[in-house]
RNA sequence: CGCGGGGUGGAGCAGUUGGCAGCUCGUUGGGCUCAUAACCCAAAGGUCGCAAGUUCGAGUCUUGCCCCCGCAACCA
């Protein structure tokens, strides 16, 4: 029986190291994960590394390991990026498990067996040095894109899948699945650029090459990317294995994370495979864009490399991850730079979430000695409007994320933080402490209390650290109190006490020296 | 005529069903003093790429053109 919210992201191709576009992703589906578990979901989180294929042969052998020390070793340092980062994946698969390989096997002779796979011959453009096949658009001036040297027309034997012959199955289902793909445009490039001139048959295995999964009984034959990578997210759940407990519960997938450079084989391939496997579709297969530099695409020789923990050592991990769910706009390309990076941190974080904070704890110790005062109802028009207000904003934030549109829920929040740094000027408080109008004084504190107890909840998901932090300082330790369902009362803090002294949870950077220092780190 | 995305005040962007052009940052002026030179208010600043069309009315629809950026098939 399914009753796990699944979701996946792609498994890296652990050619060099992870950088900020990997992390990026990863963050994306921990924090869906996080959300969804908020709203009372059994969510299962998997995350992996694809590691066959050539260019691992070819990497290993330059750092003195075999295939499979180094991706071993690369799995660690992934895993270790996942923790410093906080990700919490519920399960890590190497496609070099034989877990997996045994079960593509399975699937292979499958595929085999109902017709989906034949043998035919693969013709290409071959750097014989290099070992490797190319397309005529991915040579430079008509040579090897890696060793600039000529290419041969070469032919191998080889086993490809008969695309062709669900297709027509798979527009019907775009059709009438309209969140199958997010955002809708990818599914129009799909049909325009691959389906409309002709759908090819997908070559499945290569022979020149060993570091990969023998195709059954033929084993000179190695199984090419993507049907050994993307069945992983069938594998790592069970399915075919003699306990596929987990895979009943969580197939079909909720939401699986793809980035925009591989969103053909997931909109295309992989939904053919599962159709040809018999089994029912992801419901919504999500395709981000990148994290772009202001000069183009990050490469090392423009020095313009950005890696997750860079940022994280030195401005935290809650930063790190604010920034880039922030600036992402998802379905377009988002940017990095040190200014734009440093500048949310200073606008957002500190000016307007760690200052809002700040303050109210403040007030709350001058003028009540750190007891938050009793809910007094809505006591004047002031109230009245900062509770519709965040209602709205609660509103607003639930419908953004729920579309999966991240960044703008994001602002939906700190809309709603604006708000009530506004809803200080608008009380006064310092002036009701002089006049002594306790009553108003007491709805204030309390308001803004419960505004900051809101913010830390819809902050879960993003900034995990950083809600915590808020809801210790302002003293909120019944759990009830940071649930989703507790965001709809307005009344329910009782005998909260707040820390006493306030401790900034984000303190102002100096914008030039931080830019100087991003910039070196990025030039190393 | 390959496909897709985009061209909106100085910068970066929102603008779902056509109805007085919004947000963040920056600039200028003001307010406040609880807070981290923060916070709040106000003002200046836009031929919404160009041209034509539909309409009472178009950033928003249609057509043509110009410019930028991706993708173009086995490259993760």
């Amino acid at each position: 029986m399914k009753n796990k919210f699944y979701i996946t992201t792609p498994i890296y191709y652990p050619s060099g190291k992870f950088h900020i576009g990997t992390a990026y992703t990863t963050v994306l589906a921990d924090t869906l994960k996080r959300y969804y578990t908020l709203r009372g979901n059994d969510c299962y989180l998997l995350t992996g590394t694809d590691e066959h294929g050539q260019k691992i042969e070819q990497v290993a052998e330059k750092n003195g390991m075999t295939p499979k020390e180094y991706v071993d070793f690369m799995a660690e340092e992934a895993k270790k990026l996942w923790k410093k980062m906080d990700i919490q994946y519920d399960d890590y698969i190497q496609t070099t498990e034989s877990r997996h390989m045994q079960i593509v096997q399975k699937i292979f002779k499958k595929f085999q067996e109902q017709g989906d796979i034949y043998k035919g011959v693969y013709e290409g453009l071959y750097c014989v040095p290099c070992e490797t096949y190319f397309t005529e658009t991915q040579l430079v001036d008509g040579k090897c894109p890696d060793c600039g040297r000529e290419v041969v027309k070469m032919k191998e034997e080889a086993y490809f899948f008969n695309m062709k012959k669900y297709v027509d199955r798979l527009l019907k289902y775009y059709d009438e699945h309209p969140d199958f793909i997010k955002p809708e445009f990818r599914k129009n490039e799909m049909i325009n650029n691959f389906i409309k001139p002709g759908l090819e048959d997908l070559c499945v295995t290569r022979t020149s090459f060993d570091w990969g999964i023998k195709v059954p009984g033929d084993e000179k034959h190695v199984i090419y990317v993507w049907l050994d990578a993307l069945t992983n997210y069938l594998t790592a759940l069970g399915y075919l294995s003699d306990d596929d407990t987990l895979f009943k519960e969580c197939w079909p997938a909720d939401i699986q994370i793809v980035g925009k450079d591989i969103a053909r084989f997931h909109l295309i391939y992989w939904p053919i495979f599962l159709m040809a496997l018999d089994l029912p579709l992801p419901k919504t297969i999500l395709v981000h864009n990148w994290i772009m530099m202001k000069d183009g695409k990050m490469s090392k020789s423009k020095g313009n490399v950005i890696y997750p923990e860079t940022l994280i050592d030195r401005y935290g991990l809650d930063a790190t991850r604010y920034f880039l769910l922030r600036e992402m706009p998802v379905a377009q390309d988002g940017y990095f730079s040190p200014e734009a990076f440093v500048e949310r941190y200073n606008f957002d974080l500190c000016n307007d979430l760690s200052n809002l904070l700040n303050r109210t704890v403040s007030m709350v110790n001058k003028y009540f000695e750190g007891k938050v005062p009793e809910y007094r109802g809505k006591i004047n028009e002031v109230d009245e409007d900062l509770e519709k207000a965040c209602d709205v904003q609660i509103e607003k934030f639930e419908k953004a994320i729920s579309d999966l549109e991240i960044s703008s829920s994001l602002q939906e929040i700190w809309t709603l933080i604006s708000r009530t740094n506004k809803y200080i000027d608008e009380t006064s408080p310092w002036a009701l402490a002089k006049e002594e109008r306790k009553e108003e004084l007491e709805s204030c504190m309390y308001h803004l209390i419960e505004n900051l107890r809101k913010i830390s909840i819809c902050l879960i998901p993003f900034m995990p650290e950083t809600s915590k932090n808020i809801l210790n300082q302002i003293g909120i330790k019944d759990e009830n109190l940071k649930t989703w369902d507790s965001l709809k009362s307005y009344d329910s803090i009782k005998d909260a006490k707040v820390i006493e002294k306030g401790e900034p949870i984000f303190m102002r950077l100096k914008l030039e020296e931080e830019v100087e220092y991003i910039k070196q780190e990025m030039k190393k």
